[in-house]
DNA sequence: ATTAATATTAACTCAATGTTAAGCCAGTAT
DNA sequence: ATACTGGCTTAACATTGAGTTAATATTAAT
């Protein structure tokens, strides 16, 4: 399945037609939202891959209706990004606090904001590269190990695999569904338990604190201050 | 000699200056570029160690510059850094398929900066530094010999392409496939036990320990201590 | 308290790699 | 010519350990 959903919120009923109408062009599947609360119940069930939404909005404002989007698990995967006037920094810094992937500034050309989603969802489903984080432990893909602390750890192929995957993307996690989709491949099939004994293999080696198990929805990498 | 040329290339003069003045201050080696097409000039005269680059530049831009630079065996070991927007994911993902080894999201504190160069300079160099040390063997193809311990030892053709090429990259894996490409040349084809058997005759003449295994991914030449 | 999800452990399976020896071929010495 | 030589490949079989499973324990949510 391409990653293709995309849910639309801003207060301003012509830019949502007329991105509504272009998005819908490109081939996408399109909703929107007038407000953060409304936001908040569509993508509840719409289960969009990216919401694009305004910060400032009557009734809920983005950052409010971000947060409550992050508690949901079936939105774990789902990319939020915010719209807002280049100059209102303080926005920029707070939607990230509440959880936000991006931010796109106003004003921006279509051709502009079209390209922008592309790559944004393209992340989503791209081949997982070496992964440098400002935290202690990074993977190198050449010599196929991870770096802790200076300190190489080798892994085997699918902890390797496994690992790599949580840290492309730290903090956000994963499905088990993703998982066995991107380590494993969507044709072989194998047993509920076989994630679990590799992410314990992973925290015998790398420590305990490092991959955090989200009941109900997947697992993440968390960064660890040194 | 220690790593510490840097080229830093960006269309933004003041800011060049900025952090020409600052890591020069800091004792580093550093050359400017206002473009791509300068930077590879640059680089190819001074062989720096990091290369700094803003993504968007006019004349040639970054990606292009880095694929070019990529390109040139002198400039194997130099680490190529990206500059980019927070929200530019896509000339991430490009860069990295250009071969750049990291990215450095702006805005920067210039002091974040200076510990994140002082970082990746480092780790190029305990690199290096592995690769000197381990002087207890080279490959010489004039003689086409490998000299252990001042002991040469001569060895067939195949099997000194293979322990050149692993050679060439210690502590990097090679997969099957690309010594296969390397060795023995992409047209020709040879079964599955023939790499086995000679990695099995390196290690009876070199050492067990040289050659390093990583099922299910390749081989790998790693470095030993004395 | 009940239950579903996850953790843990150890045993098992099988694909990937290791090992050995024999065969083939080109170059070369007899 | 013929036989020898060393390099390379192949095939058959052995071995290994990564990956999986299954059984049981523990945990978190309601």
């Amino acid at each position: 399945m391409n990653p293709n959903k995309i849910l639309l919120v801003d207060d301003d009923e012509d830019i949502l037609d007329l991105l509504e109408y272009n998005l819908t062009k490109e081939g996408y599947s399109v909703e929107t939202a007038l407000n953060g609360r409304l936001a908040i119940e569509k993508a509840n069930t719409f289960i969009p891959d990216l919401i694009i939404m305004d910060v400032m909005m009557p009734e809920m404002d983005g950052i409010e209706a971000c947060g409550e989007i992050r508690q949901n698990p079936l939105l774990a995967n789902t990319i939020i990004t915010f719209l807002t006037a280049r100059s209102e920094d303080y926005s920029q810094i707070a939607g990230f606090d509440a959880g936000a992937d991006d931010y796109i500034t106003k004003p921006i050309k279509p051709k502009v904001l079209f390209s922008k989603i592309k790559g944004l969802l393209r992340r989503n489903s791209q081949e997982v590269k070496n992964v440098e984080s400002n935290s202690s432990m990074f993977i190198d893909r050449e010599k196929y190990v991870v770096m802790q602390n200076d300190v190489e750890i080798s892994l085997p192929k699918k902890e390797f695999e496994l690992l790599a995957l949580l840290m492309s993307r730290p903090n956000n996690v994963f499905t088990r569904e993703k998982i066995f989709a991107s380590v494993w491949g969507d044709d072989i099939v194998v047993g509920d338990r076989t994630i679990d004994v590799h992410i314990r293999k992973l925290r015998e080696k790398i420590g305990e604190d490092y991959i955090k198990t989200v009941k109900g929805v997947g697992y993440k990498f968390v960064d660890i201050e040194n």
